[in-house]
DNA sequence: CGAAAGAACTTGTCAATGACTAGATTCCGC
DNA sequence: GCGGAATCTAGTCATTGACAAGTTCTTTCG
């Protein structure tokens, strides 16, 4: 439809195509790379080929912005644990999920940078801990002991932390050439020692 | 020595006495309440009652301040752990220092504010790495299994996930009015489920 | 004791940014 | 093909970080 690419910086037509695209992916790039702190409106809408005001006009803001990545990120994080078969496979995927979307990831859980009444990052949210509600009360009660609100805790608690670690590249000298996915999975199979999953 | 107060905005003298100080702690109570992103230098000098430039003449820039802060946790961190007794109870004191210094906690851990190279932010993180592994490294080695590098990894996880989700509000829900270090306490005896310590 | 050296702070300035407003262009339903 | 809505542009303002140059106080040392 639009002979423009959408992340091109050059541009015929007077619409862009999908500059809320454009926007979000230039956007995922510079937080990965720089933190959320980098980010600056007028610099994805050079990016975008845009005008300064263009990106305001789908996200409203800067909060707005970030807030619609955070809601994109718990979608897919939803996406990623939904149907895990087992609690242990559950974390894995958590962890990957961290890796493969690090800026997701880092806004997801920075709460100062986001609009908290937003509805579209608060079902999103819901749906993603629902998830991970799933992936804990469904596995065996053996397995996990009597507490299944302590073991999603902790759960959790150790994935989210490998994850944040593993990502402020505070676990690189331990690490060394493993793979962090293959580590982690012995690290859990350490502490649960007899996990079944 | 001098007659101002060291947060006061009124001041008679020209030298303000201790504006280093001043600007770090209102830094961190800034930071505490709506994050590093917030933080402004000159909002900062205000506070101090002193010129808009006046905090460039001790850290430089706004990178040097979040540098400044990130160094002191680490060393407040290393106290922190020092001798702890055991490593559930090292765990406990990594969960009480992120409730106590929130500012500085999430300052350390966000590399891509801070001056990576800093020599006073490498030693005084390095001492912490130290008092870290020293808590691993102590505890019996039948409680804590052959790997000492693993379960290194992951007693930080635990702690470091659990005390980011708390940090967040993540975790408001499932614990209620309970105590967060008993809580803690619990989920590290469910996991390590006949940790001595 | 006093002057030089330096530390602590001020004043002035510039480019960049977020947010807002008003207006121009294009798209879409009818 | 017409009218309203969506998309984007252009202009503006207050705020900020960084830097340069000057002022005031403190300390050192001859």
């Amino acid at each position: 439809m639009s002979p423009s690419n959408s992340t091109s910086t050059d541009r015929r037509t007077y619409h862009h195509g999908d500059l809320r695209r454009a926007v979000l992916s230039a956007a995922l790039d510079v937080i990965a790379a720089e933190g959320p702190g980098a980010l600056s409106l007028r610099d994805l809408a050079r990016r975008a080929g845009v005008s300064h005001a263009a990106p305001a006009h789908h996200f409203k803001d800067r909060t707005g912005l970030l807030t619609a990545i955070a809601a994109e990120g718990f979608g897919l994080l939803a996406d990623a644990l939904r149907e895990a078969p087992g609690l242990r496979e559950a974390g894995v995927r958590y962890v990957r999920f961290a890796r493969e979307h690090p800026a997701h990831f880092q806004v997801m859980f920075s709460p100062e940078l986001l609009r908290a009444e937003d509805l579209e990052l608060t079902t999103a949210r819901a749906l993603a801990g629902d998830a991970l509600t799933q992936a804990v009360t469904t596995v065996d009660p053996g397995e996990r002991g009597p507490d299944a609100r302590l073991a999603g805790m902790a759960a959790w608690s150790l994935a989210h932390g490998y994850a944040t670690l593993l990502l402020g590249h505070n676990l690189d000298h331990q690490l060394g050439k493993e793979d962090p996915e293959d580590t982690f999975r012995a690290l859990t199979a350490m502490l649960f020692h007899s996990a079944a999953d």
